[in-house]
RNA sequence: GGGCCCAUAGCUCAGUGGUAGAGUGCCUCCUUUGCAAGGAGGAUGCCCAGGGUUCGAAUCCCUGUGGGUCCA
């Protein structure tokens, strides 16, 4: 079954549109002239409005932005605030934002969640990274975009249960989201003749349904879609990615207006870039020097105009189509290069300079991972290309100037991180730029090219652009070939084998699916620490263990980064212990020795101790974070933690690592907050409503589902948190932060002890610094001190130790106490034994050789050891004389043929091995 | 989260199992002296930590720590 009746609307019949078919691709497309003959998106048609503005009147970003948030307005939809850009706050399937759909997913697209209104309007900031190599060159491309969008959710209303679902009945379908196109159009004065609607049904993330494209002079303005059917191998309709697919019992309207497309239509200019960025494509030229002649600007315009009219998809139809370009505006291709590239880089820096701080606005901190890692490489790529193009002024100042028509608040912040980042990437540089040379060195030296494997090596481990190996290079005049297929060939090296790890096995899954939610008393009264309950089930584990199930329970279930409670379970005959407490499925069960019996009554006993080590590590945690927050910025966020009883640690997003400094006033202002004894509160408000006053600040620990969200108030910090905490701040006792490490790139770990834990912890560190003042003897402020001067006596002993053993080894040698002296073909060897170390043996062999003498010294401190050295000329091989004798005592040895060691474990045998040596010499050498 | 690279003199780095090195900086002296510089000599080191292999480890293996980098 195709989808094309999917298309008749009732709207269209009504305004007397003609559905037609494209001459040029074939595309069924839908539009009131009807003499059209294609469908009017390029390839088939060529832009219209470049010059000739689509709409009445010229508007700003924020223009058209209010122009169009406010018409959905007018007509019924509520206007909600945009969503951060980093996705990956409320959901964990994606790192940014790239849609406005992406805000109500997966749970309010699934129906789980009501959305935070209905109908809705929003304009959404995005950042798409797969076009990132078009930005600036093909006129239309942007890595960040705002999507202007209305969403309706729909909820069938033939299902069995409308409760099902967390909206119901139908808000609007097809025929009025088309009608609210065509009437925006016109209210902007555009000429609905010109528009038209293709067909061309979208599938998306196990998603599809009927969408269109709405074309408007050439230009692509929106993207209606229709979300309405769920892959399922058994469905009616077979869509394009060749899946079957059946519908759904919701269905949503997911509308995409791009703001910077249609802000383009209105002014025309020649590349949306223009009409995005005046000001800053002023400033970038202005500062890079670039001033152009009047013909040199028409030239420029003319050469805009052409390419937008091309099918320019990507980098390389800009560069094939270049000579066709320079031709038309007639100048020659290189003339034409030399005025247009740079205006791309600065095209490219601006879009670039408001992705960072769309990104950097909303908190991400550059690192190695994650999004992390996406805000590095764009910051970086803007780098370079203001480097290119020349301009000198500092990056921080770039992208503050976007963050502030963004109107961020934690500018400060940004221009922080920026500078930073832009330090350590000068840094890498000055590494790679030197490693290079090295390379180019070497290679010049044997006259190659630096292979493909270097340069990948390069990139890989150490960040550095094949470009600039070519350049640097080629200032060593040194060839570089870099293959077309450069990244693929790094990417295979990242090999494809990626470890599917299985979950555990439940051998009773089943049975628990059957039982109802455990009722889970913390939440009443996180004090409590005993219950009666009913035993539901008992699972008896392989390892002889039992799984317990009760209807309500005081045990805490491992989760939110605090661990299980401990206690027992007791009937009047049986006394179980409780291990480890596990949830899933709202089913908490009980690890335990005993079994107490499926359908007994059980008194419960929380080991309050423990329980209570954990709630005061647990509030401190959220103490500590806000803390952090307050003194190192705004962009501190959880990335982790974990508590234990006698301690606990907050792993936090930080561009820096934390300073002595600030670790003692995050540790003040924490024990300040418990000195304040303000109560911690939780509510259960609704997600939504949890979301409009506190932000997605509040899922620091991971992103709870349902409905009702707990969140947890401590001082002015709130958070989503399902953890046990005490009942005020007082209750935390202490808190003693006990050190931070850098355990990622971007990532700080605070480690920190709280209550009778802190004391502990305290004392333990006391105990070292005195048990070490103990040993140096003075007292524990003198112990730094101390330790440094012995450090430094003790490598100054080292030293005299050394000279010592040198001046021994002469004097030795020079000596009446040398051993035995035999003559070896006219060499005279001293063969001697001396029970030292083979440093002192080394110095005595020495000794002897500066005499013109073969030593062959013997050692029995740790084995056997021998030092065999030669003089110029002597015509023996120290590496087989000592080869042979090492072999008499059970090992080896070698060396260069004038100082040779060795030895073997038979130390008995050391002395005949000695009395051998003169006969070995004299067979070596006559070897 | 995964892959790869690195850790040796204050700095930049050589050193692939056998006596720890170079350049630079530093100190002293000399020459010259307005400065820059030139010459001679000298001092530098828990070779990141711990374990293993070996007669012997800066070097090989394992673990950890710290740093870098690429990818999702």
């Amino acid at each position: 079954m195709s989808l094309e009746e999917e298309y008749q609307l009732q709207y269209f019949e009504d305004e007397g549109f003609h559905r037609l078919e494209c001459s040029e691709c074939g595309a069924n497309f839908w539009t009131r002239d009807g003499d059209r003959q294609t469908c009017g998106e390029p390839p088939c048609a060529e832009y219209s409005f470049i010059d000739d503005p689509g709409f009445d009147e010229e508007h700003s970003l924020a223009e058209m932005r209010e122009a169009f948030l406010s018409f959905f307005e007018d007509h019924d939809h509520e206007r909600i605030d945009p969503y951060p850009v980093a996705a990956n706050r409320w959901r964990d399937d994606v790192l940014l934002t790239q849609a406005s759909i992406y805000d109500f997913q997966p749970l309010v697209t699934s129906g789980e969640t009501p959305p935070p209104a209905n109908p809705l309007t929003i304009s959404q900031p995005c950042i798409r990274m797969q076009d990132i190599d078009n930005v600036g060159k093909t006129g239309r491309h942007t890595m960040a975009f705002e999507m202007m969008a209305h969403h309706a959710f729909n909820a069938r209303e033939d299902i069995e249960d409308p409760d099902q679902y967390a909206y119901e009945g139908e808000v609007y379908w097809k025929d009025e989201t088309v009608e609210l196109c065509d009437e925006l159009f016109d209210s902007l004065g555009a000429d609905l003749d010109e528009i038209t609607y293709i067909e061309d049904p979208w599938v998306g993330g196990g998603n599809a349904g009927p969408a269109i494209e709405v074309i408007y002079k050439g230009a692509e303005l929106a993207t209606l879609v229709f979300m309405s059917m769920e892959q399922d191998p058994e469905g009616e309709y077979e869509m394009k990615d060749g899946n079957r697919y059946s519908p759904m019992d919701t269905y949503i309207v997911d509308t995409g207006y791009g703001l910077e497309r249609w802000t383009w239509m209105s002014q025309g200019t020649p590349t949306v870039y223009e009409a995005v960025y005046p000001d800053m494509i002023a400033f970038l030229k202005d500062n890079a020097g670039i001033d152009h002649t009047d013909e040199e600007e028409s030239i420029i315009h003319d050469a805009a105009r052409l390419s937008g009219n091309l099918d320019i998809d990507d980098v390389d139809d800009v560069e094939a189509a270049r000579d066709d370009i320079a031709d038309q505006v007639g100048v020659s291709t290189s003339e034409l290069r030399d005025l247009v590239e740079p205006l791309e880089d600065i095209y490219a820096i601006s879009d670039h300079c408001r992705t960072l701080a769309y990104m950097l606005g909303d908190g991400i901190v550059p690192s190695n991972v994650g999004t992390g890692y996406l805000a590095r490489m764009v910051l970086r790529r803007t780098k370079r290309l203001c480097d290119n193009v020349g301009v000198d002024a500092p990056l921080d100042e770039l992208v503050d100037m976007q963050a502030e028509r963004l109107d961020y608040e934690n500018r400060d912040t940004i221009r922080d991180i920026v500078r930073t980042e832009v330090e350590r990437y000068r840094e890498t540089l000055d590494r790679g730029g030197r490693r290079v040379r090295q390379l180019a060195d070497e290679y010049a030296g044997k006259g190659e090219s630096i292979p493909t494997k270097e340069l990948i090596e390069l990139y890989d481990s150490h960040g550095i652009q094949p470009d600039m190996v070519a350049e640097i290079a080629a200032e060593k005049g040194v060839d570089v070939a870099v293959p077309d297929d450069f990244y693929s060939l790094v990417a295979e090296r990242h090999g494809g084998g990626e470890g599917v790890e299985a979950d555990e096995d439940d051998p009773y899954a089943d049975r628990i699916a059957e039982l109802p939610d455990t009722d889970r008393l913390y939440y009443e009264d996180q004090t409590r620490m005993d219950f009666e309950a009913v035993v539901l089930d008992v699972f008896e584990r392989e390892d002889g263990e039992y799984d317990i199930v009760l209807d309500q329970t005081m045990f805490y279930p491992e989760g939110g980064g605090q661990p299980a409670d401990h206690g027992t379970l007791s009937t009047d005959d049986v006394t179980a212990e409780v291990r480890d407490v596990q949830i899933s499925d709202g089913v908490v069960r009980h690890r335990t020795d005993e079994d107490p019996g499926k359908g007994e009554f059980v008194r419960g006993q929380i080991d309050a101790t423990r329980r209570h080590r954990l709630m005061r590590h647990h509030t401190a945690t959220h103490i500590v974070g806000y803390a952090a927050r307050r003194v190192l910025g705004d962009h501190i966020r959880q990335a982790g933690a974990q508590k234990h009883t006698d301690s606990a640690r907050l792993d936090v997003r930080h561009y820096e690592p934390i300073s002595r400094e600030e670790v003692r006033e995050i540790e003040h202002l924490a024990n300040e907050i418990v000195m304040d004894n303000s109560t911690v509160s939780q509510e259960w408000p609704h997600r939504n409503e949890a979301e409009a006053e506190h932000g997605f600040d509040l899922y620091q620990g991971g992103i709870p589902p349902g409905e009702q969200i707990r969140l947890i108030h401590v001082d002015e910090d709130v958070q989503a948190c399902g953890g046990t905490h005490v009942a005020r701040t007082g209750d935390v006792g202490a808190i003693k932060i006990l050190g931070t490490e850098r355990i990622q790139d971007g990532v700080e770990r605070i480690t920190f002890a709280a209550g009778d834990a802190a004391i502990e912890a305290t004392q333990r560190t006391e105990d070292a610094l005195s048990e070490a003042a103990e040993i140096l003897d003075v007292s524990p402020q003198d112990v730094p001190e101390t330790a440094e001067r012995f450090f430094t006596e003790w490598k100054e002993r080292g030293k005299t130790i050394e000279e010592l053993k040198e001046e021994l080894a002469e004097v030795r040698a020079a000596g009446a106490d040398a051993g035995e002296e035999v003559d070896v073909g006219g060499t005279p060897a001293v063969v001697q034994r001396l029970d030292a170390d083979m440093d002192e043996l080394r110095a005595t062999a020495n000794a002897i050789v500066e005499e013109g003498k073969i030593a062959v010294i013997g050692s029995g401190r740790d084995g056997a050891q021998f030092v065999v050295a030669v003089p110029d000329d002597a015509g023996v091989d120290a590496g087989d004389v000592v080869g042979e004798l090492a072999g008499r005592v059970g090992g080896g040895g070698g060396g260069p043929p004038d100082f040779a060691q060795g030895g073997g474990p038979n130390e008995a045998e050391l002395d005949d091995a000695l009395d051998d040596a003169p006969d070995v010499l004299r067979q070596v050498r006559n070897a």
